[in-house]
DNA sequence: CTCAACGCTCAAAGCGCTTTGAATAAATAA
DNA sequence: TTATTTATTCAAAGCGCTTTGAGCGTTGAG
């Protein structure tokens, strides 16, 4: 099979044809006002004709900026784990990016190589910006970023950080409270939280809505209902498990995923319990696509906030601070709503 | 707080620190072997020590490569689900990549868009090769791509294409006909199969492999026992619903990821059954990090194939298609192994 | 009729690299 | 000693854009 060799037109060609200088062409197609409409609309016939695209590696050159964001995942050394709600977060945040021109670089790297990963796409001025994942308590990626003058945002918050960055959250501490609250009054005394590891910030702040809850409501917070770890279907399962065979085993669970939440389905059945009868159960929920639940009363009561909302959310944060440098940070609080399903039921 | 505006350094710069010429300072960080041992090891040094690396931008317009990799990653725009594999498949390309200098350029994009997603990469040189996903039968992409002349390798093939190109697939036919040989040798008839769309090229292979294996052994093909959609756990569970409460039911069914059997487990336990006593489940298991199941005798019995080895033999593949042009195409398959769990027994 | 203002277009410089082709210094051969 | 290699280094061109500063007709005001 023999094709025409199709080699991409540049700019130099395209003035040629039109019989006008390069100048004029890129300001035809840039929206520059120095241009005559007339003439406006004859290059962009043109450029349409020869389908002509400037050259991305030299725009950028020529502009100074990358028109790119970086995105930096963390790679779980322990599990080789990525996080499943990166996909849906970066399938809302990339339709921003395409929107305003900007490709998304993606990297996705060892924990403990994440911070050679920021200075290089700095050195190499790979990117105008970046979005900061999963960030922990106390995280030292923020005084790095800012130290190296990156415009970042943060999916999260840093518990302890005082400097001031841009960020997006959705209210962990307060949904985490709900919940618990929720359970504490439909009689449940014995409530156990299966959360994330126990450095991540948002795993932190779920707790402290829960020992608050606890606490508010005069129940002894205790050690043995609680677990943290690499929120894997396995380890919800295995933490149930754990729960529901111990001595005093407890009435309800929060899970912190739906990930987990079927793990602990798994070990309820296992267990011969029925859901939302021998227990209740909670579960945060990211609105991941393919655990969508849209039923009148969905099956697990849940805290929910899409995930996908928090990446269009950044990507326009993120955005702004890029194209109006020397703006004030700002922090974007989303509300998880606790949907009552038909995983919880009062105590008996 | 203040700190140092830090600017980077470009090679001007420090070729003037060193005393040397631009050019010798490139062709030392370069390896060319025209720098004596001594220079190479100053500039080397103080390039470290001025913490550069040579500008992306500049660089990409200099070699007039991009350095950069494209995956265009569909969003289905019925259940706008990204499916859950991309993650853990970049996260086995990323590592590659990033051994070998390239940057990851992803685009998630809706089917109707991939055309102009494509073309525009080619028409602004954004990336030297692309990844194609989720491949349908008859898949026009292919042609396209070759017709751009864009070095690209396919996760997954296009039945219906008779022209070469670079993949990497799983033995999606055999693996599913070893799934169902093996529920028909324990005794099973009425096997059912939840599968993918349609249009998508795996499903059918994975079709294929189910209605061989029924044929061999004699067994009449229903259509009552086939489900086609969108592979999300709802769906599973609907399907599985569906199937259970019907006349004839399934004693077997087989699921065509995890996300769906854990729909299907659902189901099961929904009806009052119990896996691998009433029912028996087999699925397709890609190894995703967070259902990860170490266990000796795991929870589904499985074909399982690691996606994550999928994206850096892609990677490998498309890097060596990009760097040593006008090769022979290669086509790389992956065996999936059936390994027996707890989710099925022989009928009784 | 002249001058300033305006609208449109252009030549050329510059972005920070790589790479070509040449120059220089040192080493070897004749 | 002189010619020839060999080992280093360099100046300058070029990648394909954007952008600066200038030029040149046309108008309208004075």
């Amino acid at each position: 099979m023999t094709r025409a060799l199709k080699t991409t037109t540049n700019l130099k060609q395209l003035s040629e044809i039109l019989k006008l200088s390069q100048t004029t062409v890129s300001r035809a197609l840039n929206g520059f006002p120095e241009v005559s409409e007339k003439t406006r609309q004859r290059v962009l016939q043109a450029a349409e004709q020869q389908n002509y695209a400037p050259n991305a590696r030299a725009k950028r050159l020529a502009t100074g900026r990358s028109m790119a964001i970086g995105h930096v995942v963390p790679v779980s050394t322990e599990h080789e784990m990525v996080n499943p709600i990166f996909a849906d977060f970066i399938a809302g945040a990339s339709a921003r990016y395409a929107q305003s021109g900007y490709d998304l670089l993606l990297t996705l790297v060892a924990d403990e190589d994440e911070f050679s990963t920021y200075k290089d796409l700095v050195a190499r001025s790979a990117v105008d910006g970046v979005v900061v994942h999963a960030p922990k308590i106390n995280d030292s990626r923020i005084a790095l970023l800012n130290d190296l003058d990156l415009p970042f945002v943060v999916h999260g918050r840093s518990s302890g950080i005082t400097e001031e960055y841009n960020w997006v959250d959705v209210n962990n501490e307060g949904a985490f409270f709900t919940a618990t609250e929720y359970l504490i009054e439909t009689g449940h005394k014995r409530i156990a939280l299966i959360n994330g590891q126990t450095e991540m910030d948002f795993a932190m702040r779920r707790m402290n809505g829960y020992r608050r809850a606890l606490a508010e409501y005069g129940i002894a917070f205790s050690e043995q209902y609680l677990f943290a770890g690499e929120m894997t279907e396995p380890y919800g399962r295995h933490s149930a498990m754990q729960l529901l065979q111990g001595a005093n085993p407890p009435t309800a669970i929060i899970a912190s995923s739906m990930i987990v939440a079927n793990g602990v389905r798994r070990a309820v059945h296992d267990m011969g319990l029925e859901l939302g009868r021998d227990i209740s159960v909670v579960t945060h929920d990211d609105d991941l696509s393919y655990f969508r639940d849209d039923s009148a009363v969905p099956v697990f009561t849940a805290t929910r906030s899409s995930v996908r909302e928090a990446g269009t959310k950044s990507a326009d944060l993120l955005i702004n601070a890029i194209e109006k440098p020397n703006q004030e940070k700002h922090g974007i609080l989303l509300k998880a709503k606790l949907k009552i399903g038909q995983s919880t039921a009062p105590l008996k």
